[in-house]
RNA sequence: GGGAGCAUAGCUCAGCUGGGAGAGCAUCUGCCUUACAAGCAGAGGGUCACAGGUUCGAGCCCUGUUGUUCCCACCA
């Protein structure tokens, strides 16, 4: 016998129990089955510094739908879940941690510091994992990974050689984008540029040989210490006369000749560019290829170095102030000009970039990224939405080597030892003792570690045991769907590209769905400064986790932002509650002889009706689901549950469940079982609690929903007919009741119904349903009614009069029958119109011409009836 | 400088390959009808940013304009 249900539905009470009933199931577990098919998912591991915010939630909820859908499809479903090391960010964490005890990191020294890294992950990691879960994340979570766990490191190790050995990792002094504040070397993708007031110094720079000045302008004044060369372009006629002569600078007095470069637009400024090559990635190349010196002017935290001179120990900003004062007084400044002007900054701490040369391990792009560029263009793997192709062929085409290495502590160490004695540089595996040059044993290994991002890179194939060939690899890989935002479009989803196709020779996934960020509800970004973030936690608990998945997954299309509303996930848990009641009132109709679902011998038209409503639906959702158009599919859905089930089945149905112990009371029990636990699967990836709780309390077959049977359209449940005729039924009832509304008549109050129409078998098996739809004390089918005291009502099967005695206004009456024929007129001079058209006729498809004569003939037959009804009046 | 997205009801957004526009919330009216007031029934509300074009037919395709958000580049 079922159990009693509570009024409303709490999901505080079932969510906690639900997922552990999950755990203990097994059911996240993925056995290797050959029977099946493949459908793999990879988490997009979230860093182990972070708490659960919205754009998790919203990562997680998508996959979670995904792999649910395909699980209850019959595929042998992995999900894998995982976190990242993020290297800069933990790192900044601890630091700051470190700081509050009044401790450094080099003061703790490099061994303890990894002690109490591995700490943080132990602790925060786990939180992470935790509120993942509170979400309903169907992860396997016995193949969770980490992206610094000993796999992975074994994962790493193996590129970084192979790629070393394939001249595709190397060692060079080149320019680097350089955070004072991480003191670390950063990649090209971790600089986000940000607008900035700064100011235009014109400045001159006299001739050596006394004859005059060139006037330039700079934005950073103080790099001039460092400034190896002045360029002009070779064809500035103004200047050519000037090019290998040489310049005095300021303050230093140093000699530094003129150059001639094409980098150098005549038309800018003055068409003359101080060359500063170790501080300006454009000022570098210049200088490679004028062989140029390179003065390194900066320390590592910002200050400037013993090249300044007297400036030697200043912070930057400090010396600019400096120098430009210096240069005013000397007569070298010439003017400030205020400009708005781009600074590069450091993706984590916001600090500005300082370009710089520094000796650094890169990744040889090209040769990478030119398989990834073919992968997507020939439609291996396919970007949804596609406008993403193009973000990703202009970053790919327009690629630069990776900058690798960090100076940091926490991460993959750099698998390369020097030799202390001769110098070799050994890259290995494993750790190297001995120099295989010199034979020396004094081998130190490279202190820096590697950019997250390149162990991220291998996440496709690392966490499902790559290098070795586990049969989890041979399995899984490719994967099917990664998810994830736009915005890490190139520290991940290009970097997984390009090393699946190199190391694995296949592509990592066949089709990457982006989704865009969650903003607040006035449309900002949710960011800790501004302290607008919504924490899903509380809003699960406030809501429960299928209300937040249900919000995230409507109304939303791939790749595009969304903002959150409070209201949205308050509608979403209603529509949780409706379901709850739903399955309440279908409950307290059970008499327990029901069995497991399935549909009685005999079927009413209300029953051929929802049954064949619901199998095209769920034919539609799934290919919806296919397409990856979630928030179609579960609109459709949720439509479904509650105007078509709720409202109009459940409603009919009573008719049948009031005769107690009859037949049709059983038959409608069956139905209303039927349709709700098989609706209940299809609602299952989105609302994954809430339908396993009411799926349980129901008759079922089957230990849980999680691996019951998805429903598949039947084309012998399809009732057409039926359709059509409940939509007359339906039609006449909405008639009615609107007339009544107008009318202000009460529910309470019954009144007689004469329906004269030509479809008399079809209203006649309504009957019992228009009465209590209705609210008709009694419904008489017939034509030819006489009744003087009716107000009528017209839809394009029916004629219906509505007894209402004294309530009558025969004026008004007419008016709006008037009214309504005329809207009918108009509507049939429309068609008319089109069909009179030859072109049309000629042109448009048959199914839509004959669409539009079947209109015309509905409008014709409604326009008769009108008049039928005027007529009466008179 | 290059590229992309968005512009649809008061608000937040759907609208798949072109066939007279939808939802949720909000508003108005009437209902505590024995699943649900987190509900039921009914109603109002839109020159689909603007201007052209293609088409028998455009919210949807093409061109341009305006507004807005973002990405890339980084001319010092």
């Amino acid at each position: 016998m079922a159990k009693e249900l509570a009024k409303t539905y709490n999901p505080a009470e079932v969510e906690d129990r639900i997922y552990k009933f999950w755990l203990d199931g097994n059911y996240f577990h993925a056995e290797i089955d050959e029977t099946k098919k493949p459908y793999t998912i990879v988490i997009p591991p979230p860093n182990i510094t972070g708490q659960l915010h919205m754009g998790h939630a919203l990562d997680n909820t998508l996959q979670d739908i995904l792999i649910r859908f395909r699980r209850l499809q019959g595929y042998d479903t992995l999900w894998v879940p995982g976190t990242d090391h993020a290297s800069i960010a933990t790192e900044a964490k601890i630091v700051e941690q470190l700081a509050k005890e009044g401790v450094t990191k080099e003061s703790l020294g490099r061994e303890e510091f990894l002690k109490r890294a591995w700490q943080w992950k132990e602790t925060y990691g786990n939180r992470i994992v935790e509120q993942l879960k509170k979400l309903g994340s169907s992860c396997d979570w016995e193949r969770e990974r980490f992206t610094l766990d000993e796999g992975c490191s074994k994962a790493v190790k193996e590129v970084f050689v192979r790629l070393y050995e394939k001249g595709l990792i190397y060692k060079g002094e080149k320019i680097i984008n350089w955070c004072p504040h991480c003191k670390t070397s950063i990649s090209d993708a971790e600089v986000e540029y940000a607008e900035s007031e700064g100011n235009f110094w014109h400045l001159r720079y006299p001739l050596a040989d006394g004859s005059g000045y060139l006037q330039l302008a700079t934005t950073r004044p103080e790099t001039m210490l460092g400034d190896t060369a002045v360029a002009v372009n070779p064809n500035d006629e103004r200047y050519t006369h000037l090019v290998g002569k040489t310049l005095i600078l300021p303050i230093v007095n140093k000699e530094i000749p003129i150059i001639a470069d094409d980098y150098v637009e005549m038309d800018f400024g003055t068409g003359v560019v101080k060359i500063t090559p170790a501080h300006d990635p454009n000022d570098f190349e210049v200088g490679l290829r004028h062989n140029l010196p390179l003065l390194n002017i900066m320390t590592d935290d910002g200050h400037l170095n013993e090249n300044a001179g007297k400036y030697c120990g200043m912070e930057a900003l400090e010396c600019r102030k400096q120098i430009v004062k210096e240069l005013d007084e000397l007569g070298f400044l010439v003017k400030v000009e205020p400009i708005k002007h781009n600074v590069g900054t450091c993706y984590r701490c916001r600090t500005t970039i300082d370009p710089r040369v520094k000796k650094q391990w890169f990744v040889k792009m090209e040769p990478l990224a030119k398989p990834a560029i073919k992968a997507v263009r020939e439609g291996d793997i396919k970007l949804i939405p596609e406008r993403f192709d193009k973000i990703y062929y202009n970053w790919m085409e327009n690629i630069k080597d990776w900058c690798i290495s960090r100076q940091l502590w926490w991460g993959h160490r750099i698998p390369a030892w020097y030799c202390d004695a001769c110098g070799e540089t050994v890259v290995s595996k494993d750790e190297v003792h001995t120099c295989p040059k010199c034979g020396s044993t004094a081998m130190t290994q490279d202190p820096d570690t590697l950019d997250t991002w390149f162990s991220s890179a291998l996440w496709p194939f690392s966490t499902l045991g790559w290098p070795d060939e586990t049969p989890d690899l041979k399995r899984y890989y490719p994967t099917s769907t990664l998810v994830t935002g736009y915005d890490i479009i190139f520290f991940w989803v290009a970097r997984m590209i390009f090393s699946g196709l190199e190391h694995m020779g296949e592509i990592p996934f066949n089709t990457v769905l982006f989704h865009g960020i969650i903003r607040d509800s006035q449309g900002r970004k949710m960011s800790k400064s501004l302290g607008n973030g919504i924490d899903p936690l509380e809003v699960i608990d406030q809501f429960g986790a299928d209300a937040l998945r249900l919000t995230l997954a409507t109304g939303n299309s791939p790749g595009n932002d969304m903002r959150y509303s409070e209201q949205r996930v308050e509608a979403n848990r209603n529509f949780a509650n409706k379901l709850w009641n739903a399955a309440r009132f279908i409950l307290m109709n059970l008499n327990g002889d029901e069995g497991a679902p399935s549909l009685p011998d005999e079927l009413e038209l209300e029953d051929k009706f929802i049954i064949s409503k619901f199998n095209s639906l769920a034919k539609e959702v799934t290919e919806n689901l296919e397409k990856f158009e979630l928030g179609i599919a579960v609109a459709k859905l949720y439509d479904f549950m509650w105007d078509v089930f709720c409202d109009w089945y459940i409603e009919i149905a009573k008719i049948r469940l009031w005769e107690k112990d009859s037949k049709g009371a059983a038959n409608a029990r069956k139905v209303l079982v039927y349709i709700m636990s098989n609706a209940l699967v299809l609602l299952h990836p989105f609302i994954p609690f809430i339908t396993e709780e009411i799926w349980q309390t129901l008759p079922h077959s089957g230990e849980s929903i999680m691996v019951a049977k998805w429903f598949e359209y039947d084309e012998a449940l399809n009732f057409e007919q039926d359709e059509k005729a409940m939509d007359h039924i339906i039609n006449a009832i909405k008639a009615i009741r609107n007339r009544r509304a107008e009318m202000n008549v009460p529910p309470s109050k019954k009144a007689k119904v004469c329906i004269d129409t030509a479809y008399a078998d079809t209203f006649k098996m309504g009957e019992k349903i228009i009465m209590k739809l209705a609210y008709a004390s009694e419904v008489e089918i017939g034509s030819n009614f006489e009744l003087p005291n009716a107000v009528s009502v017209v839809t394009d099967s029916a004629r219906i009069y509505i007894p209402m005695g004294d309530l009558v206004d025969f004026e008004a009456e007419r008016a709006r029958l008037n009214k309504e024929k005329d809207a009918a007129m108009k509507d049939v001079e429309f068609i008319m119109n089109k069909l009179n058209n030859p072109s049309f006729v000629a042109k448009a498809p048959e199914k839509v011409v004959e669409g539009q004569r079947q209109a015309l003939a509905k409008l014709n037959e409604k326009i008769a009836l009108i008049d039928e009804s005027l007529a009466k009046l008179n």
